[in-house]
DNA sequence: AATGAATGAGGGTTCATTCAT
DNA sequence: CATGAATGAACCCTCATTCAT
């Protein structure tokens, strides 16, 4: 009786292997037929539980998404301190990243795939994310701080970017880049504007450059 | 090499244009026909000038990495002070950016595609750009500083990230994007580690989370 | 046989709605989803009612075949007069290809789908109640009337093909549009040799014409 | 120099051949494989010559039909007389269908299947052709003559039905067959209306009859 | 230096049908 | 009786690539 769970979990494991394959050959690149191998389930038979490809990379980003998104918000109601949500949001999103790095880099990189209504889901989920830390930073803005859009942008480019050079081997675990990238980041983000950002004296006199700003 | 420079000419217009296409499509969705469409040169006429779409994209790229290396080199050769270089660097990589976002997209985005030599000659150039940002982090580290790896990936996360959110009638120039990001990563580079990073007084006691972090 | 008319009510109501999805789609373009759909039992359940898609059509054909002959039988039975027979063809044809006009478009349009033993059944009535019509005309035609097999089939497009244009709201009743087509065969069908068919005097001259007749 | 004949040619016979796997083995159940077979061209290689499987029916009936009323306009040109006009019409029509029953086989059975701009414009030339007949039958129409629209789709019933029965080696050829739908037609349609249709004398008292008209 | 014509391989999707329950 | 879940076969179409000209 209730079956449905029984639906749900295959569902969610096909979900599971297709981030993997869309994470190792990019969504493109994936056929169904790479799918049907990896979640062995028959070609047509993963037609069961979804009705096209773009749909599939929709299933996959929007329980990725959610999953992220159900976390930072239960952990987000423990306090309302600005810097306390700033270290949540990195933490969360640090930690949701390297546990999924398959599913997080479909996320990032197959971004503009998607088209119609799973695009603007996916695309309102997204926004609704950034507008978060937007405010986050807009309550910590030191008076002629960064630029906001910049400054948010900025720390999802670094947290973001990870999937592309992150060795498990080699760099720090979750917890360690949390603080690596807080610190580097909030520092930044707080300290006061007439500290040379070069870090040197005052004469930044513009530099010579030869043909670098000419196009193409 | 007599009319070498026309074959040169129109085979760098066609890199533009397939540089715009690639952009906009993605790689795998992008078809030679969409080339043909975007450079007005026939279908076959396209393989006189690249022996597979693959080459093609490892012509993309690589003239455009070419390009950004050749004048970061050039303007390089200024100065021996790390800080003033960390500028040229950015400045040269965010500048180059802007200014050829689609390109700099294809070879930000579509970094998995190539494989065999075309593969290891642009990894080989990213690794020594790479390196060669990690070299000037490394004189500039104060003494309990960042993790070196971390820092410069954040570094380039932070710029080549903009391709996914920038807004050429929204955000800033490229002038004052160099002087923001600046500022954020090196005052946190720079800042000394019993400074806590959250701004914060000391009590940085482990905050509770409850389902955080539970994979999947 | 307790509740067999259970099952034969449902069949029935089954292949009065797989012949309205025949008749909107074509029996190939629909699919036995689409039938589930219009019959509201589920894919696997309506194999309960037939082995196979063929089956179903041939089903549909023959019931409503097998409808149209008994009704017709037992008409002709009232007389031996040929044009009351004839009357009585048209008018059972036509009034049942009015009120049935989805299952007789089936019957009409996919004819030639049926095979093996499905095939040669239909196939035997038809020829049958051609050849029931066939003996009527040949009752009827006077001395040096029309080619008995040509005005059997005329008489049988001139009703078959109604289904490729009657527009109930525009178009005749069916008692009007059995005179008119009677009025139109009968006084074609019995009209003397010597008439000239076009209704012009003697001198039809076969007409000059240029390209016509080649073929392609 | 000057290709495009050979192009054409070839699409011709692309068309000669796709009628007649179609005609065999009706559109939905002929595919493109069936097609290339047919054709001696790959698969891949008919897309130089259509762009989907409907555009190829298209093709075929646009052509077809298009032959057709090509010829029907010229030799309509050489009267006006009515009667003459309807001789022309009924024997381009017999002809050409006889000649060439593949193609109007598939234009005439194929209907239904196209859609979108390809449907209109087969219809609207559809539409064209049955309001010459239509115009040519209402100048010849005595005072009280059957209904014009049902007489103009009988004629057209009676001759495009043809192709569900006829068998070169057993019907008519083209000559007759004209002289002997055009005697059917052309005498039921000039009849008087108070000569009976049923050829008897007054007496046509409603038959009796049973069970005919309940529906279903 | 360039192109029209052609192709093999593979892609996403649909479908009639089955079978355990 | 009825259904949810599953599948093999087939289908239409696209694509990178080639080759004669």
């Amino acid at each position: 009786m209730g079956d449905r769970p029984s639906y749900d979990r295959k569902l969610l494991q096909i979900l599971r292997d297709a981030a993997g394959v869309f994470a190792e050959k990019g969504y493109h690149r994936a056929s169904i037929r790479d799918i049907s191998a990896a979640t062995d389930v028959s070609l047509s038979g993963l037609y069961y539980y979804f009705s096209s490809k773009e749909e599939l990379l929709f299933l996959v980003q929007n329980h990725c998404f959610g999953t992220l998104l159900a976390r930072l918000e239960e952990d987000l109601g423990q306090t309302t301190d600005p810097a306390a949500r700033l270290r949540i949001v990195v933490r969360n999103h640090l930690h949701f990243f390297l546990d999924n790095m398959e599913e997080m880099k479909v996320l990032s990189h197959e971004a503009d795939v998607l088209t119609g209504k799973y695009r603007e889901t996916i695309q309102r989920r997204k926004r609704s994310y950034a507008d978060t830390v937007h405010g986050i930073l807009s309550e910590l803005r030191p008076a002629d701080g960064p630029d906001l859009r910049t400054a948010t942008f900025a720390l999802f480019g670094m947290m973001n970017w990870i999937y592309t050079w992150y060795n498990p081997d080699r760099d720090l675990r979750a917890e360690e880049m949390e603080e690596e990238l807080l610190h580097l980041f909030l520092n930044g983000f707080l300290a006061p504007r007439n500290r040379r950002s070069d870090g040197e004296g005052g004469d930044s006199a513009p530099m010579e450059h030869s043909s670098i700003w000419r196009s193409g």
